[in-house]
DNA sequence: CGCGTTTGACCGGCGC
DNA sequence: GCGCCGGTCAAACGCG
């Protein structure tokens, strides 16, 4: 690849020798009709080079696709196996070890692991024959799918995770009619995660591709900014709220946190954040089912001593019973470190069970995330819908994801925000993975602040600002789309 | 007129 | 028990 890169400049520049040679020549005509020969068969080789570079570039980025869905899958069906794993475990019982499945993984609009399954191994069967690396590539991934995933279990959970979310997220009034059982409710309150997203956003709220409703606005202490509750309403009964708060330390950052599943077939321009936050939350809170801090590898406290560029809720809406996994997606530290530090620092620590995570996906040179999500869209209606039989979800998302599957290279601008959404978690995580850590979706956090640090031989460098993923795996349309 | 937003009231959890 | 605070509800309002 590289060397037929490297290639293309010569063999351009020897035609544009030749024909100036041509042009320069007064030779016989005999030798100009040689060299024109010879120069348009330079010319057809460089084109069918030209040729099978695109293609490769097309496979390049299918494999890629797929290795981004099948990843995500890893990721849940792994969050959901530890989880169980550590209920049973766990020697720290002081709360049923029953911990249901959709308060432990925030799936927002991912795909059933047994479509995955399929689509991974077709595409890859198919793919995978001529190029070394992308094999290398993808057997990378096939190995861990196929060490970790369980398809028939998992989609069993699945089920049950798309039915429980509905029934539990209705407002507390319908929650305490209809469960008898205080205790167990209260359990479902305690696992319910939430993902919060930093982002550098100058709309009045991050266009994620869901369509969201107004319901509330609060003044919040601590923050002269009001903060906004919104609801889901591409589907009726969708239970997914957000909650959108301007940083104080910031203006400019938006803070947007995620609670709940979606129990419809997403928008394929919010498949993006979707899958992000799913798997931030399925990864914390695989490792938040073990209490404590440091076991399993889990160490959530690694970030609170490291860098001060990571950041909490200033006035968290989290009560102490939610998880909250912070991403932070602002491309620069704050404006003045040293107060917005001792600010953060001043966030109760009193997170008995699940202190605030942070992931910090900044970047310095990288600042798509924002862009895409802020002014990717034209608007909510710009991007198709799938649309389904509502309350189908699993049927839903399946197709959904299959659309998502088949949408071309230089396809619309959900597709690119996807990309770049997916591409930003992606790698954080893959770079753990291949650091030979354990296949437990939680210790994917080991390290991840210091991750810019780290060096290796992997396919998707970790030290890699996004942009260069972005610029090197995309076709040129893609980039296009995201200078808009 | 329908839909979305605004905003004050209300409710429940939590700390003192 | 009381007050504070976060979250939600629902009537009023505005806009297309």
């Amino acid at each position: 690849m590289e060397v037929l890169l490297m290639k293309m400049p010569t063999t351009d520049a020897d035609i544009a020798q030749a024909i100036a040679c041509h042009q320069e020549d007064c030779s016989p005509e005999a030798k100009k009709e040689d060299e024109l020969e010879s120069a348009k068969a330079e010319m057809g080789e460089v084109m069918e080079e030209n040729k099978r570079l695109k293609k490769m570039l097309e496979k390049i980025q299918e494999n890629y696709k797929s290795l981004q869905l099948s990843f995500f899958e890893i990721l849940q069906q792994g969050a959901v196996k530890k989880s169980k794993c550590s209920s049973i475990s766990s020697d720290h019982n002081d709360e049923p070890v029953v911990v249901e499945p959709e308060l432990v993984s925030l799936s927002l609009g991912r795909t059933t692991p047994m479509e995955s399954v399929k689509d991974e191994k077709t595409t890859s069967s198919i793919k995978s024959k001529d190029d070394p690396e992308i094999k290398a590539g993808l057997t990378l991934g096939l190995d861990s799918k196929f060490q970790l995933s369980s398809p028939q279990k998992s989609s069993e959970d699945q089920v049950k995770e798309d039915d429980g979310a509905a029934e539990t997220w209705p407002p507390n009034k319908i929650q305490k009619t209809t469960s008898r059982n205080g205790d167990e409710d209260q359990q479902n309150h305690v696992k319910r995660a939430r993902v919060s997203v930093r982002a550098r956003c100058d709309a009045p709220t991050m266009n994620d591709g869901c369509q969201w409703r107004k319901y509330g606005q609060k003044i919040s202490k601590g923050n002269p900014c009001p903060r906004a509750y919104y609801r889901c309403t591409v589907a009726s009964g969708c239970p997914v709220r957000k909650q959108v708060q301007r940083c104080a330390e910031d203006m400019s950052i938006l803070i947007t946190t995620y609670e709940g599943n979606h129990n419809h077939p997403l928008p394929v321009s919010a498949t993006a954040m979707a899958s992000t936050t799913s798997a931030a939350a399925s990864m914390m809170l695989s490792g938040s089912s073990t209490s404590q801090p440091g076991l399993n590898g889990l160490n959530f406290s690694h970030h609170d001593n490291s860098t001060t560029r990571q950041f909490y809720l200033p006035n968290s809406t989290s009560s102490s019973l939610s998880p909250t996994i912070t991403l932070d997606l602002t491309s620069s530290p704050s404006p003045s470190p040293s107060s917005s530090s001792n600010y953060f620092n001043s966030f109760p620590t009193s997170f008995p069970r699940f202190p605030p995570t942070s992931l910090n996906f900044s970047s310095s040179e990288s600042n798509i995330l924002p862009a895409v999500w802020g002014n990717g869209y034209p608007g909510y209606g710009a991007v198709p819908y799938y649309q389904t039989q509502p309350g189908n979800s699993i049927l839903g998302n399946e197709s959904q994801n299959q659309i998502y599957q088949s949408l071309p290279g230089n396809n619309q601008q959900g597709g690119a925000s996807q990309q770049s959404l997916t591409e930003t978690l992606t790698k954080a995580m893959v770079s753990q993975n291949e650091k030979g850590q354990s296949s437990c979706s939680s210790s994917y956090f080991n390290g991840l602040a210091s991750s810019s640090s780290q060096t290796g031989g992997s396919l998707l460098q970790s030290s890699l600002p996004f942009s260069i993923l972005n610029s090197a795996f995309k076709p040129a349309s893609d980039d296009k789309e995201l200078k808009n």
